[in-house]
DNA sequence: CTTATTTTTTAGATTTGTCTAAAATTTATT
DNA sequence: AATAAATTTTAGACAAATCTAAAAAATAAG
């Protein structure tokens, strides 16, 4: 079965925001995809007739079993295709998003898959995402972005999103390189900043920039067996 | 300015019928696209309100320049992709043409021009074909048509004028490629038929019609200084 | 040079995705 | 529990791209 480009973009919309199943309203679609509610409800008919979703006028919907998948396949396709763009084609990580959001919506089992085993069969895109499999199963995440890490939990920085000098040198200037360990204290939600604690000594805050480039990883107490 | 997918290949089918600036005429359009005159005429409306073409009812159509230039910006974009699923993505040369027909219509000068660099800016796409520059320039083809090769000469396989997988899957069988050397054995004027040796191996028989389709170009003694 | 044939255009409908405004339903507030 | 507020759905309209059938114009044939 095949998809509209709009109907890929609900599909994947509400994907998001059902994370973990969760029932999903129509508001917060029209607001993501930028439209109207009636618009939203319109598809919502559309969407339950082709058996993607499950869906009572005025109770919420979710994606059913064949909807996840579908929403998985874009997802792949959208990683694959930010994967290609910086990696290959040497696009900034923050100019990719525009591009991706149109090749996703290329038809051609073939060519994803060539795509994918040409860029090495990428387990994460450049974004610190993971890339689902032809079957939709994703890699598990050891590490996650700082901005979706949560708060009061220890972890260490394990990767940065860019070797810019501007933020080496601001990296250097607030004492974090890879493995200082980290803690999130205090979320501010006016500009995004994230207040840390850096080795379990400084307090440091870093602003929404900084943090979508730095990647933590749960520092697993269990596996530490030295 | 920007289109739709739709505009863009009635913008590039007008563009392959006019050669030369020849008056193009609804109905070869209509068959081309595989859709009805009626709908030609309502798109040709469209593309005049959208100054693109010259039009007058009844009279037939040709693009001006403005209508040239955007047919020239989609058919770099096509081929370009052409050679990246060949050259890159081991893409078979007859199963791309489906591919970049969707590939084509991504709107993104900074990825199209990203690719081209990457493939390290081809002069001639897998099928033989010009790719055009930023400005829509199109390198010359020292080449010529199957039909009007002399006979007895060798030459080699530079082009094919169709993309129709019918005509690769025929290729493909008469183990013809882009690069195969070719030699002009004789020729049947009952039904215009051509008997040539590839490769300085084998016998083959080309039709008429598939001998309009092929493009050959000489191969220069002069040059080969080994 | 009329008439017949072909080509092209118009008129009116249909589908997809969208909108606004009004009605229906649910949720929140006295 | 009754009413107010928010959310969701329906109704009706519109633009894009398409169709079929009929009308208009150009071309071909006698």
């Amino acid at each position: 079965m095949s998809f509209t480009a709009t109907e890929e973009n609900y599909i994947k919309t509400i994907y998001q925001l059902q994370a973990y199943d969760k029932m999903v309203n129509t508001n917060s679609v029209a607001v993501t995809l930028n439209t109207s509610a009636a618009s939203v409800t319109d598809m919502l008919k559309k969407l339950k007739l082709k058996k993607l979703l499950v869906y009572e006028k005025y109770k919420g919907f979710k994606l059913n079993q064949e909807g996840k998948k579908t929403a998985l396949s874009i997802i792949r396709k959208h990683r694959l295709w930010e994967t290609f763009l910086v990696n290959i084609l040497q696009f900034k990580w923050d100019e990719v998003h525009e591009v991706a959001e149109q090749l996703e919506h290329i038809q051609s089992n073939q060519l994803i898959n060539h795509l994918d085993d040409f860029l090495g069969n990428p387990k994460f895109d450049p974004h610190g995402d993971p890339i689902p499999d032809t079957n939709g199963k994703m890699p598990v995440q050891e590490q996650i972005n700082l901005t979706k890490f949560p708060i009061h939990t220890l972890g260490e920085i394990s990767a940065v999103g860019s070797q810019s000098a501007d933020m080496l040198a601001l990296l250097r200037h607030k004492n974090i390189e890879l493995g200082s360990s980290i803690l999130v204290e205090q979320i501010f939600p006016f500009d995004d900043s994230i207040e840390v604690k850096i080795n379990n000594k400084i307090l440091v805050n870093i602003s929404a920039k900084l943090a979508q480039h730095l990647f933590v990883k749960q520092t697993n107490y269990e596996s530490k067996q030295c």
